[in-house]
DNA sequence: GATGAATGAGGATTCATTCAT
DNA sequence: CATGAATGAATCCTCATTCAT
């Protein structure tokens, strides 16, 4: 805060005004990395440091706390993952197509970010006493959107009359689910082939419908 | 301090055989107790004591390390679960009111022990080195009845055909993340309607078959 | 807060109940020392334990923080300061030999305890925030006492007749700077001997009544 | 690396002479407010900087050290004080007076700069080692005109025969116990009154001489 | 001269674990 | 077996100082 006249130069070195923000962007993968890697109690400022090339006192010209660090990594992570799936939903009008295109980005921003994963894990379990995660607090932002896009579904009466909530509930569910899946206990087939699997019964059900037994939910 | 007579008596105090075992029990109580209420890191093992009554160094004879008597805490968790889930289904003969019980039963231990979803986390978060978490330990374990399960609803035309594989990793995901979700975020319904929209989902997809437009997936 | 039955011992090793109050006392006496001796803040806790010889684990099991240590530090010398005034003038009568004793106490008790005027000046220096250092409540405890005596001696005719507080002000700041200067400038004379010149000013006041030109306050 | 003009004006912009000295003068400004205010070790240079609104090397081009830069404070102050006192002193004639005078401007000094007294005491508690503390060499350089002038008193019959070293001790004490009680409890009473009351003490005593019970010392 | 980003030594504090009684 | 005082390794963070521009 020592700055405050912005136009005005004085004499001495001229600021470089990119640099900020790029140091502040090296440090945050460097962190997101070693916090990914080691958890965030094993993960040693000092390494972050020293995985970049800078002094300790460097990286806490740019934050003021491992703690502020690490949530700073988490955010980053989370704006990441919202404009990908942003990009490739955003021009898609089949609603249907517009859905297989969404859970495959999801799935596949996991999929090349995998350390995201172990940053939501170590946030949910270093901060508890963070009224919500940042993941929940973006799915909640998100949800309106969705909310309103299946009603529409329903409406045009390509989904059955449901509850939106429901679906979204188990949409989502499904997706953290598996993403929590892949990481832990790594993931069997391709990419596009769980997306595909994840939706045949996302959208058919596994019930043999030609089968008269089949039970029928109240 | 007094007596207790367990069998036989001796001259001189009588051992409670028992009591090793019941202390054993009573120290994993208290240490998933506050495990699950501040974080594995956060958690002294002087808190444990204190919860207890107990000296610290009791502990130490029960258990030869923190991370011993956390990863005690949760196996028997671990212990739980499979137990009640396999109390509500063994008698069960319907095949498909069988995966209702089954997931209700899952639902409603989280339900009753949400402190343990807190123990997932938090062994993930902490021990990252372990090859794998103790929760995929026990669904790989129970995984094959399960899938021999599915296989014979297929068998019988009750279930679409398709892999076998595909049904468990969707409704394990599913489940996961479900409680995930409802340990994070709450939980808006009754247990029971949650199972139920769950399965909904599960057995008839969500797309209107009525619709000749509904997508078919090749 | 372990603790709960002051009686009933159950079995373990039996507390030694003057340990703690030994080590506490030692632990005071050793962290005095490095505060007088190198001063706050270039005191290491890792020092005074050294000097004790125990672990600064120790230190920590004692008083929560080098801050409260070292305050801990300076009440306990204010408590010395008071008790070592009362012992030698609670069985005084004579009012002027009172002042005597008093003020020679008070110079003997600092020139015994030179590190105290250490603490004194550390705790100013580092503690500004404290609504009021400590020597300055104990001076506001004393000071009835005091007031009460010299009204006495007003009364008496022993004294002008003059307000109290002009007394108390003189005499405590006469004293509090004579400590300091000892302290800071070195004593030049035996302390009995500062003792009786403070007094023969102070009594007395340093103007020759004989002389007529002897200016008149007004 | 450019020609610098001392005198006869070139072409291009005028070298104002004065900057560096009223720069040295800022910079001292600023550094004696915030030791003051937040103490030695409580103050960065940071916020010296800040608070005159330059970089903090600046501030390394006029002072070597943060060390150097406090004693530099430290040293203005007691100049300033000595200027002071001296202003007010030399051209008073009456000496009875110019003790009167000379207590008040140094009371008066210091009821106007109180921070200055807050600096001698982070002097004190910080550099220990100096061999004396600014304040005692500046009492020791002026002591020598105080001595001739209580001299020439007792040789006048004013003031009573007694060792001048005791008179000087006893003011001087009285007067550092003052500014410092002031400092830390506050005064209660205006300066003028203060000052009167000191000296009324100072040159009479407390005693009541017309008591003929008043104690005669040896 | 002025600037301010980078540096890294320095020190307080925590807490799992030990072990004498 | 229980006890709890003692231990000391592990780490975050601060801030005076440097120096390239």
């Amino acid at each position: 805060m020592t700055s405050s006249t912005p136009k005005k130069r004085g004499p001495g070195r001229p600021r470089d005004v990119n640099l900020p923000a790029r140091r502040r962007e090296q440090i945050l993968r460097s962190a997101a990395d070693q916090f990914a890697r080691h958890g965030y109690r094993h993960t040693d400022v000092q390494k972050i440091a020293d995985q970049l090339g800078v002094a300790k006192g460097t990286i806490y010209n740019y934050f003021p706390s491992k703690r502020e660090l690490f949530l700073a990594a988490v955010d980053q992570g989370i704006r990441d993952l919202s404009g990908s799936i942003q990009a490739v939903t955003v021009h898609e009008t089949d609603p249907v197509k517009m859905i297989k295109i969404g859970v495959t980005a999801y799935l596949a921003f996991f999929d090349e970010h995998p350390n995201f994963v172990e940053l939501l894990i170590q946030e949910r379990a270093e901060f508890k006493d963070r009224t919500k995660p940042t993941y929940f607090q973006h799915r909640e932002a998100s949800v309106d959107r969705w909310r309103d896009f299946y009603r529409d579904l329903i409406d045009q009466g390509i989904v059955r009359d449901m509850p939106v909530d429901r679906i979204l509930d188990v949409i989502n569910n499904m997706l953290y689910g598996t993403i929590f899946t892949n990481y832990h206990a790594g993931r069997s087939q391709s990419l596009e082939q769980q997306a595909q699997d994840l939706l045949d019964v996302f959208f058919h059900g596994i019930l043999d419908l030609r089968n008269p037994t089949s039970p029928q939910e109240k």
